[in-house]
Parts: structure tokens; sequence; C-alpha cells
DNA sequence: ACATCGATGTAACATATGTAACGTAACCCA
DNA sequence: TGGGTTACGTTACATATGTTACATCGATGT
């Protein structure tokens, strides 16, 4: 039996015959400590999943005020949780539900996606769809660093999840220079890749902030470049690795233009622009890019959502 | 605090961000005692849900033989439980999964619903939806017995689950005579009720057996009727109250000219035609409706379905 | 006013689950 | 072939969960 398979029955077995383990051990000829290993790792893989019929009305609110205050499509607001380490996976929660939903009934035909860690949790909460017809493609440049966060997982990762065909963009998130980045971008192959970048139904991305918390900050930017320097010319966090301004413009410096990723003018022209972040240490970011109509959909935490509602 | 908002933010904190319940006890300001309660209505009233995102392949494998040998649109598998008792809430997590989805993509503007605890556990699964130009309505009379599972409960909780519009039959099953049905239908309002339930786009319904097992059996039948004399009559098993025989024919009967349901023929021009059973009493049914196309959609367990593939 | 009933707190207990410790077998690689 | 690593069985233990027993309180009905 593929294992798969063996943690449905196991789980079926524990989560809807009720059955203790050791029941599921004798039936399956195991041992119980095979099943209660199985029985988390069906949790832990997404083969299992717990989900709730119900919204907080509190979190309906902030998403009406949300959506009214950044006149946005859509804003989705999931409760903040205590331990700021469950902040991706709770974000990946809502936004799986929300992207699931999305797909389903208005059937896109091309998704870009940015990459990680909320990215990476959203891909573990979504439900396997069956959409060979949608194409996933990377929105940017990524990481040379590899990780399971890293631009073509996250890429594979959705693709995989809905069963849908997969789209690199084969390069770096940044050039060495500005001169570099327009070589680059003037290659025909790139020219193809950029105009069907900008073509994408819908976008999900996440945002980073100015500081070592941030993965791009720490492998991304090129030699000689820090966070303090970002935050020095004006930036309070990135989008697509473009470094903007507390009014979600970008900032007057030279990185903006080794960057590998769609003009926003040109991102502003995709329908559905979702992003999915949140913590304390997100916000001005978070600000920006809805304050400035860069994100018409919006998925957060409850904490985030009542810090973005209170700034001026 | 409401008290759905109660368990969805206890069922939140263990499920999701992990606490024991004693720490959500500390954290809601109540007793362990009250959190386990709490968790555990969390649960039964569908609040919390356990899903999995895999099918067996011995299911998939079954629906294929069931859609090619007897013609079907759809065929649903649900493995089968070892304690009968739990074959209602098995069938029902099915239909649930495949009504949802059907809802969502298809879009059906009525939906024609029998009753039964198949039924009844069905709205037990469903994903709460938001489809307020839906018309849920039944399509026969009803039991004068009351319970949850009867007719006017079933169309109002699907009507609820679905936030759609509700439309009862306000009509016994079986009228007392051939004479007094026809005196019944033949008035205006129900005219026009037969009408609408005819052009219903998906008809949800189960099927019931020819033994004591049966509600209808027991608290729907005539005066002086008997499932012995139905049997004798050749029944196999009814479908809104018709009894049929095996190969799906309405059993010559004055019963089947008493019943204040739509007549077959009405019947099969419905496009989506559902029928969720199971268990080794109704195979035999199952096989009648499923064999003579009164169904195209079949809902049933693992060990049912090979049942009535293996039958001649 | 009194009796009854249902909800719930408290405390205890039974059982189920999660995990640690140790040993063994199987597998892989040099 | 031998050594190292991994997976897993066995056993025990810690802790978490599910449930019981009893008491108390508040609400309701007569």
């Amino acid at each position: 039996m593929e294992h798969r398979e063996l943690m449905v029955r196991a789980a079926w077995l524990y989560h809807v015959e009720g059955l203790t383990q050791q029941q599921i051990a004798e039936r399956m000829n195991v041992t119980r400590r095979r099943v209660n290993e199985i029985l988390s790792e069906a949790l832990e893989t997404g083969v299992v999943r717990i989900s709730f019929d119900s919204v907080l009305a509190e979190s309906v609110e902030l998403e009406a005020k949300l959506r009214q205050r950044f006149g946005l499509k859509d804003a989705v607001v999931v409760p903040s949780p205590s331990d700021p380490a469950l902040i991706h996976s709770v974000l990946g929660r809502g936004a799986a539900g929300f992207l699931g939903r999305l797909i389903q009934t208005q059937k896109p035909a091309s998704i870009g996606v940015g990459w990680g860690s909320t990215l990476r949790e959203t891909i573990h909460h979504m439900l396997s769809l069956n959409e060979p017809q949608i194409k996933v493609r990377s929105m940017m440049g990524g990481l040379t660093h590899g990780s399971e966060i890293n631009t073509f997982e996250i890429v594979r990762g959705f693709a995989q999840v809905l069963n849908a065909q997969c789209r690199y963009f084969a390069a770096p998130i940044y050039a060495e220079s500005a001169e570099s980045r327009d070589a680059i971008i003037s290659q025909a192959v790139f020219q193809q890749t950029f105009k069907q970048i900008c073509e994408v139904d819908v976008a999900y991305l996440s945002v980073g902030d100015v500081s070592q918390q941030s993965l791009q900050v720490r492998y991304g930017l090129p030699e000689g470049m820090s966070e303090k320097i970002l935050q020095k010319a004006g930036a309070v966090g990135d989008l697509m690795g473009r470094y903007l301004n507390a009014a979600g413009k970008e900032i007057d410096h030279p990185l903006n233009r080794q960057v590998l990723s769609p003009e926003m003018e040109d991102f502003r022209r995709i329908g559905c622009r979702i992003v999915a972040s949140g913590g304390a240490h997100k916000h001005r970011i978070l600000h920006a890019v809805a304050q400035s109509g860069l994100v018409n959909v919006l998925i957060t935490d409850a904490d985030s959502a009542r810090a973005l509602l209170a700034a001026r």
C-alpha cells in the first residue's frame, strides 16, 4: 500500500470511525506507535485537514473596514496567533481558503506568484484541485540561495497542488547593475516572459520588511547593500524586490533599477493583486501597498488589520 | 460572546495554535471541563470539520466502474464503516462534498430534496454557502411523524446551510386513496408545485428498503399496509415513496397510485438525479434505480458498490 | 415559597495519546 | 565485509483528554 493511502486509511478510522490508535493498529497490522506517527504525519502534510465552518465576527468586521478604508476588492483577516512563529501558517491557511475559492469560481487562466514562507504555507494548506489549464508562473527573479521557500519550489508547489502548468522565471532577483538588468531584459526570451507575467489574471505575493528578519535582505541583496542603506533611502519594505517608501512609491535608489520584476505601473494593470502578510514587522509595508492601491486583495492577521486601520 | 463564536475561538486555539485544554481554559476564563465540552460540541455540530485531501484508490476505481456499468454521469464511493451505525454519516460526508462542489461550480437555480437520515447527515456535513438565489424544495410529501429527518426539517436544513430559499411541499406522502390523491393534485396550488418540482435542476434523494428498518415503512404507510404486502407484490424498495421492483419499475399496487410525488417519467427529465444510500439492506433497491437509469449520480459505500457491480 | 431541572464547577479517575529510551534489523556505501 | 545510519518494535512513562460523581446555583413552574 502506498504511504499516502496508509495515512488516509488510518486517519479515516481515527477521525471518522472513532477508533483508538490501538484498535487501528490491530486492524492494520502495525504497532500503535506507527499509527500515532502516521496520524501526526497526516495532519502535518495536509492529508488530513481541520477546517472551520464559521468565521469570527471580529474578522468579518475588520475585513469590511479594510475593504472600505483602502478601496480593496476583498480582504481576509485571520486571528492573530499568540505565538509569532505561527503567523505564516495562519496566514497561509486563510490565503489557501481564499485562493481555493477564487480558483474554483473564477477559473483564472494564469496565476503569478512570489515566494517566501507565507506562500509556502499557503501551498501546504490548499486543497488539491485539478486545473491543468492554469499556468502558474513566477512573477520575479529568485534567490540563488536554495530553500523550499525559493521561487522555484513555490511555483512548482502551486502547480502540483493545482495540477497546473508550471512556468519558471529563471533569473536572480537582482542584476549586478542597472545596465546589466537592462541587458538581461532586452533579450527576447525575457521580453516574452515579462509580457506574460504582466498579463496574469491573478498575482499572489507577499511583502518583506527592511530588517534582518527578511530573507531577501539576508540572502538576496547584492554585495555591499544592507537594510541600513535602504532604510536611510526611505524604504519601509519591498514588493517583488522593489523597495518602497511609506507612500508606496519606489525609493530613489539604484537597487530599484537592478530588479528583475515587473514595473509597478505594469503590475497595477493585473486585475487581481493579492498580498498576504502579517505580523508587527510588516505593518509599515502593508500600509504602504494598501494605501497606494498596489494591492487590491489583502490577507492579513487581526492585529495587523487593526494597526493598518489605526494608521493615519 | 455568542456560543458559536466561543466554539470557534476555543477550537482555533486547540487545533491551530496547539494549546492544551487547560491552557485554553485559562485563556478564556472557563474551566477545562467547559473547554472539553466546547471542543466536542464544535466537532459534533460541524463548526470544526475534519476533511481529507486525498481519496482512496479503491474508491476511485469503484466510482469509475459504477459510472461505466450503469451509465452514470457521476459516482461517489465512500469507505464502508465497520460499524453499520455510521453508514448515514459517512454517506452524508461524501454527499456533502459532492453537493458542495456541484453547487459552487454549476450554480443550480433549484434543488429538489427528499428526506431521511442520509439527507440529515448530508446537511450536517455541508459547508455553509451563501446562495440566496437557489430554491430548495421538497420533492414529495412527508411523514406526519415529526422528526428531524422529516421533509420539512430537511428542506429547511438545506436552505439554511446554503442560505437559500425554502419551498415546502405541504402534503403527506400518501393520500387515503387513488381518488383522494387525484383530487389533491388537481388543485391549482398543487399543480403549480408539481410543475416546479419536475423542473428542478438537481434532485437529491435517498431510497428506502422494504423492511421495518425503513422509517417510511414504519411511519408512512397507510393503515393496513405492510412490508409483507409490498414484497409480495414484487417491491424491492422505494424512491420518493414509489415502490419499485427489481427492474426499477413501479409495482402494480394501489399504493403507487396514492403517492404524492412526481411520476417517474417526469422525474427522469431532471438533469441531475442524485441518490445517496448504502448498506446491505439497500443493495436491491440501489441496483434497481441504477440499472433502470432512474439515477444518474450515485453516492454509496464501497461494499454496496461492489455488490452492485457483482449483481447480474 | 418550594420543588424540580438543567447547567456547570470541582475533583477524581480511567483511558488515550505523545514521547523517550533502548535494542534490533535493514539498508547503503566504501 | 564492516561500519554507520535510519526506521521501527517494544516498553515504559508523562501528560492530555474524556468521563464520572457530587454539589451548587439559577431558572422555571406550580
